[in-house]
DNA sequence: GCACAGTGTGTGCACGGCGCATATAGCTTG
DNA sequence: CAAGCTATATGCGCCGTGCACACACTGTGC
């Protein structure tokens, strides 16, 4: 019971200071950060999967999407395939904004897991891979976990690899 | 770079699995639980104290517990020794969600870490207590973090030996 | 080729939490 | 006792959100 109520409160720490990093660069708070980051990570995805990654209603989602297209951030181009989706892409602007996020949210970690000794972090990053692949169950979860990374940087993706993916 | 990364998204999802868990059972989304949490830990405690805990503003915080007060979860009290301070009590009620809030937010996170080998377990808690207390800043820092703790188990806690103090 | 259901997207509407500015009560210092 | 500070409470408006609904497009049946 200690060590749980220990790791739910390293995990609120860290994941307000992860958020707090990446809403402060972000257009305003809330979900706009991950949608950014989401696009930038899957250029040309829908409406929909963005929905489920940033865990928003339908409307709210269209919502959002008007809010960073107003803003120049991302841009709405007509699917190829299938001409009710709209492909979302993201402008000049938004992959700017995009990398400030990300670096932002990479420095909040950092800090931290840089004053490790090199044998004990290695272990304790271990040890994450296996704890983050219990907490995918699916696919529509995987848009949901990921929804701040960096894909340039998420190499062997424990996520990836628990889905039957390629890890990168 | 990739092992911050990663553990980003490990803090991110097990901080959702953490909120939905306790959201979940609180009365309404939001800082709900974490209010009903951090007055069962400090009874008595100020609507100023719980505003910097919850992350609110002092309306926002006033509005709050007026909600709480009138679902019968929390009752305002005078303070004894400072006339325009409320002392902020839990009811039978509010003691019966918040120790529900509690037991679910700790289900969530024990699921996966009892799935551990036991050496690697107490190796992965001793690193967390580490980052934990580097996520600390200072005294104000606390309220945020413990914000869902459950002092019941929490003993030797890495915020109250930080901050200088006995760790119950 | 055409009606049909299913899916993806956009919109009118109202709700509610939130912050800003302000007001009131109580403590504290001169 | 007057002035300043702190803690709480309230009027007000904003904005993100979800619900219900409407529309556009795709695929399947006949």
């Amino acid at each position: 019971m200690r060590d749980a109520n220990l790791l739910g409160a390293l995990a609120l720490a860290m994941s307000d200071a992860v958020t707090d990093a990446a809403e402060g660069a972000a257009p305003e708070p809330g979900p706009a950060a991950a949608a950014l980051m989401l696009v930038a990570h899957l250029p040309g995805m829908s409406i929909d999967a963005l929905r489920s990654g940033v865990g928003l209603s339908h409307p709210g989602a269209v919502r959002l999407v008007d809010r960073l297209a107003a803003r120049g951030l991302v841009a709405r181009r007509v699917s190829a395939e299938d001409g009710r989706r709209v492909a979302l892409h993201l402008t000049r602007a938004g992959e700017a904004m995009a990398a400030t996020i990300s670096a932002r949210r990479l420095g909040a970690v950092a800090a931290a897991l840089d004053a490790l000794p090199e044998a004990e972090r290695r272990a304790f990053i271990r040890t994450s891979e296996t704890l983050l692949a219990a907490f995918v169950g699916g696919p529509e979860d995987a848009l949901r976990v990921c929804r701040l990374c960096d894909e340039a940087v998420c190499t062997r993706c424990p996520v990836d690899l628990c889905l039957g993916g390629t890890g990168d």
